[in-house]
Order: C-alpha cells, then sequence, then structure tokens
DNA sequence: CGGCGTCAAGCTATC
DNA sequence: GATAGCTTGACGCCG
C-alpha cells in the first residue's frame, strides 16, 4: 500500500513553510523571528489540511529557519523557536503525518574542500536539532551524495568517513539516487556502509538507471528500511515526479504523468511505501492521482 | 506600483 | 574557459 505526501507548501490553502530572506535581512532579527513565526504557522496549517484530506507525508521547506546554519543568523533559534517545533511535533504525531526535509545542492559534505564539507555538516546538524524537537523517530532527512570530483570510489569513501561520526544526523539521514551523478545502486552501497536506509527518486532513476530496471531498484533500496538494534522498522520512503516536456532533462513537471504513476504502481505491486510526490502543482498533483482530497 | 534581475552556498554538463 | 541550471521567494531598482 502507497501513501502519498508532497513537500513545501500547500497551494490550495494556501500556506508555506519555506518562506525566506535575503542574507542581508538576517541583520534585522525582529523580522527574522515574524518569518520563522509564518513558517511554522504555515506547518501548523498544513498539518491540519493534510490531516483533513487523508495526506500522510509532508517535507518542510529548508528554509524553515532561513539561513539557520550561517554564522550571522541573529538570535538563537531554538532557544526561541523551540516550544513551538515540539508542539507542532506532537500535533503531527496526533495527526499521523510524516515529516521530512531535504536540504538542498549546495550542501556537500564529502567535497575535498574542508570548508564546504564543514558548512554542510552545520546545515545537517541544524535540521537534526529541528528534527530532535519535533520528537517523531519516523522523521527523514533526505540527502543526495553532491558531487563525485572525478574518483567516484574515493569520493564514496569520504562521504562515508565525514558521516559516520555524525551519529545524531545518522538516526534521520536515508540517501537518494540523483539524475547524473550517483545511481541508486551506488548510493545503496554508501548507505549500507553508514547503516542507514536508501531512497528510489523513480524519475532520477528513469535517467540515470545504471542498468536496473525500477523493479531492481525498488528491491534493493526497499530492504533499507528494515529494523536495526535499537529501532523499530520504519516504512520506506520512494519519490516520485514526472519531466517537464517543455524544460530541460530533470526538471519537474506540474503533475505526474499516469505512465510514471503507473510504472511504480506496477513495480511496487503489494508492497508498503510512503511515495513523496515531487511536482510543482504541490497537494494538486495528488488529486490528480486519484487521492480524494 | 508592476515587472525584472539578483541574491549564500557547489557542482555538472555543455558550449 | 566560461556559464547555465538546479529551487524558490524576497527585494531592490527600473520604468
Amino acid at each position: 500500500m502507497m501513501r502519498l505526501g508532497y513537500p513545501t507548501q500547500n497551494l490550495t490553502i494556501p500556506a508555506s513553510t519555506n518562506r525566506s530572506c535575503r542574507l542581508a535581512g538576517l541583520a534585522d532579527a525582529d523580522k527574522v523571528r515574524a518569518l520563522v513565526r509564518e513558517n511554522l504557522a504555515g506547518l501548523e496549517a498544513i498539518l491540519r489540511w493534510n490531516a483533513g484530506h487523508g495526506v500522510p507525508l509532508f517535507r518542510m521547506g529548508q528554509a524553515l529557519i532561513p539561513f539557520a546554519s550561517h554564522p550571522e543568523f541573529p538570535y538563537d533559534w531554538e532557544d526561541e523557536h523551540g516550544e513551538d517545533l515540539s508542539r507542532l511535533g506532537e500535533l503531527a504525531r496526533t495527526l499521523g503525518i510524516r515529516l521530512s526535509m531535504h536540504p538542498g545542492q549546495y550542501i556537500q559534505p564529502a567535497s575535498p574542500r574542508p570548508g564546504v564539507s564543514e558548512r554542510g555538516l552545520g546545515e545537517f546538524r541544524y535540521v537534526e536539532r529541528i528534527f530532535d524537537l519535533i520528537g517523531s523517530e519516523d522523521s527523514v532527512i533526505v540527502l543526495h551524495m553532491g558531487g563525485a570530483y572525478e574518483d567516484r570510489p574515493t569520493t564514496a569513501t569520504r562521504f562515508v568517513e565525514t558521516m559516520r561520526p555524525e551519529s545524531g544526523v545518522l538516526e534521520y539521514l536515508a540517501l537518494e539516487n540523483d539524475e547524473r551523478v550517483w545511481t541508486v545502486q551506488e548510493i545503496v552501497a554508501t548507505a549500507g556502509a553508514l547503516g542507514i536506509p536508501a531512497i528510489t527518486d523513480a524519475f532520477h532513476h528513469g535517467l540515470d538507471p545504471g542498468g536496473l530496471k525500477l523493479e531492481d531498484a525498488l528491491d534493493l533500496t526497499l530492504p533499507t528500511w528494515g529494523a536495526r538494534p535499537g529501532r523499530s522498522e520504519r516504512r520506506p520512503k520512494l519519490h516520485l515526479s514526472s519531466q517537464d516536456g517543455e524544460k530541460q532533462p530533470g526538471a519537474h513537471a506540474y503533475l505526474v504523468e499516469e505512465a510514471d504513476w503507473l510504472a511504480l504502481v506496477k513495480a511496487l505491486g503489494n508492497r508498503e511505501a510512503d511515495v513523496m510526490i515531487e511536482a510543482k502543482g504541490k497537494e494538486r498533483a495528488l488529486g490528480a492521482l486519484g487521492v480524494d482530497l
């Protein structure tokens, strides 16, 4: 059985968890506080909307607390917003909604440049603190492995060595294949070395399958969500989206093509999965897939 | 006041 | 050897 969700904002309400500002805007701490409160209010509105419409997954915007890991962030955000985050986590659990976050393409923990790698770790610790405050064991930090630096084995090893000491982050972290650098097979190997799960992005996989059919890719990634010492089994996560025909390969369409949806349904069979629908149309794409909103 | 270019960060692909 | 594009909203500047 599949459960579906969508990222960052709801176009129907409307509400967003991803309102941001420019770096220069951090100087006005009151404005930043107000911005974060808007994002948290957006999260609450979306949690309630989701519960009312049978949508059990949501990905929060990475700018939930904009520039949280930047040295110029103007106040102690955990002190200021921690209680709200804990309350929203409790609400999400009460409503049965699973939350995730997805650090962007500038986060490069395997970079050979120490500053780049260290800034990436700072961003992970921000997300880890968010999820610790939210307090749900099934929260997920979704991450691409980043650049390959013209030496794939060395880079994969460096990725593992950089992340292995980050035990708090690894509690939530899952690796996802991308559309041109790291295939499903490669992220499963690296995730395995770290003892963390792997996510098949069906759309990316179609662009860089590395010789695997979608069903083979699911056979590799779904079992990585099994139980491990001290932790219960988690529902596997997947990503699904379609190509925007007007744009570059890899650009997400407004809705999901029926053929892409049916291909995933077929490859998944009767297995369980939580599927994040990455469409520009956000929750509207779920409606188009037949979810009764 | 509406529209458009720029803004923290890093990589890959393409010319 | 340079640069667009990945994602998205905010804001400054221009008319």
